[in-house]
DNA sequence: CATGAATGAGCATTCATTCAT
DNA sequence: AATGAATGAATGCTCATTCAT
């Protein structure tokens, strides 16, 4: 009982695929229509033009992209009661987070923010959703400055945003990843990302 | 003795400069003929096709914005005497490289970065690229453990991918620059990776 | 009701046309889509590329020129009654059929012959058409050795399509026909016909 | 000692190649070239343009395709005795040129023919290889004529022509060799031949 | 909601040919 | 005899988009 045709939501669906296979501007309203079983005219019912459905697409894959990660992380700090708990916590979301199967994930936020630059649309959304995800990240930050858990010399949001860009640093790496030993890139990210939580300020 | 026509390395700057005003899908051949002042079929003389200018392009842009950035680091550290004076040397060159003027050179690797995932052939060529950059960086890394500025305990090629990644994760917050303060981003960002090079392994 | 707009079969009219006029390579798609009144991306909604909408064009002129022969020599044998009948009936379908003004039709099909070279999908259908021309031949032949009017000593479709390749042959002669007497020449063709039509095995 | 280029020659039999291959306008003559090991221009320094080549090419394989054939007809009849022997050698001679080998031979044929009709050189050219060969035939026609062993109410050109015709009719059925029997064929082909042979004129 | 038919607006690409070297 | 470079002249084809039905 769920031969529900939701055109619209297959259209996104077919050019989410079609963008991850060969980019934003390898989409073809007609390959599109085809996927989904309808035929050209009937996007147009849904989409004013080919742009509006790229960029509905192309924002539904990046949000879709943090929606799969920053959870564990606010579930993992809310549930620490001493540092070490907080740290282990840490670990073991970036462990998580830098696994084999999330490589794709990242490759999608790589190939929006690219698409970004040329959208006005795409970059307000990206950004957007970037800061969404800092702020709860920042929220995450404070509750551990407020703990002592996290230097309190350090800005939270700034912290949330350095945060989030290990996961687009590490991206170079899985480009060469035979010639990386991308264990060691991790333990150097989460390395620092602890170091800098127990940043002292010089006096 | 500047007569040479090189129309070929003409056609790619024309590309190049096309490529940044644009992006990728902006370019026609026709148009970069009229900017070198040559017909179409010329450029089927130097180029397979349009694909092969503009991936040629693409590695050109990749490559030049990274001998931009590199440089400076190797002489800032070969110049060092002491922790102090290294780590010092550290800290200009990140305010050199997260400076405002360097925006846009990030912006071009965000995009190529973004072209590579529908380019086999760019794709390899960032990579190396990258690598390139990482083995020269690496090198550094491995000067400064020699000297003990840097722990031993860190990989230095994984130390140098995550050094060049910091770079790529500040793109997130310069799309909100207006959201999250820079400076403190910087901070923490030159911070970590100096708490990182500090790095103590646990007994 | 004429009203049809039937753009399909216009386009291969008009590029029959074409191909009479100056040859399968003459055939420009702006030129037919212009002959048909619409626009060129029209002929791309009916045909996929040019090469198809040439090869039905190609298929068609090759089927006309069939139609307009093989009925007349079923009726004629169909109403003789005896051997003379049917060997006068003989002689004027190859009178008609040797016409001057069926010179342009074994051109035509001397040209899509050459053209089968080169198409698959061509030289498949020609083959089609032959055979079903040479099917029905055949049943005229058999009926006439039933009658005892054709010699039972040679294979019916044998016959049929020797039959058919005498109007190939004289195309050779056509080339040149003011050094060879055509009259002659047919003279020849219907007299080794009928010749063969009699023919008796040595024991 | 024979490292003679003879660039001529070869771009004269790669472009036969070439035609055999896809054609009459699938001749490209940077194909060509590169075939040969030269640039383009140097075609030019033999050839005053493509059409040039390619009816010299074309000539050449029309030229070929009779020379191949037509030598053995003439001997054989010229060593006949008795109408017998005459019959048999005509029997053997065809048995020699139905010969699968021959096939391309005469699909080489079939496709200048094809090609004559836009070209007024080929045509021209073709007509007269024709004629020769039919000219040459004739002699033998006549040779039997006065023999007794052909009929002499027939015209001794135009039995040529039509027995160079019997060749090119092969070729449809040629196109079906799994439909129709190529052995029953060539029966009726050479009983055809030989009934005709022995016409006699209605008095 | 859906679509067959049609089109405006480009654009890449091919290819024969020339000419200075 | 040969060629690197360049080009004039087409031409096939793509693709987003519209509209009557």
């Amino acid at each position: 009982m769920s031969e529900k045709p939701n055109t619209r939501q297959q259209l996104i669906d077919a050019t989410m695929a079609a963008i991850a296979h060969g980019g934003e501007s390898s989409v073809r309203v007609s390959a599109i229509a085809t996927a989904v079983g309808v035929k050209e005219p009937s996007v147009y019912h849904f989409f004013k033009n080919r742009d509006a459905l790229v960029e509905a697409a192309q924002i539904e894959r990046y949000r879709l992209s943090y929606t799969e990660m920053m959870v564990p992380f606010e579930m993992a700090a809310a549930m620490s009661e001493t540092r070490e708990e907080f740290e282990s916590a840490v670990r073991k979301v970036f462990a998580l987070v830098y696994t084999p199967e999330r490589v794709p994930i990242r490759s999608v936020r790589k190939n929006v923010l690219g698409a970004a630059q040329s959208s006005e649309v795409i970059a307000k959304a990206v950004g957007e959703i970037n800061h969404e995800a800092a702020l709860a990240l920042a929220r995450v930050m404070s509750f551990g400055q407020e703990r002592g858990w996290i230097s309190k010399d350090l800005d939270a949001l700034a912290l949330a945003y350095w945060g989030i860009g290990q996961l687009n640093g590490r991206v170079i790496a899985e480009m060469n990843s035979d010639l990386v030993n991308l264990d060691e890139w991790d333990k150097v990210s989460v390395e620092a990302v602890l170091a800098v939580y127990r940043y002292k300020a010089p006096k």
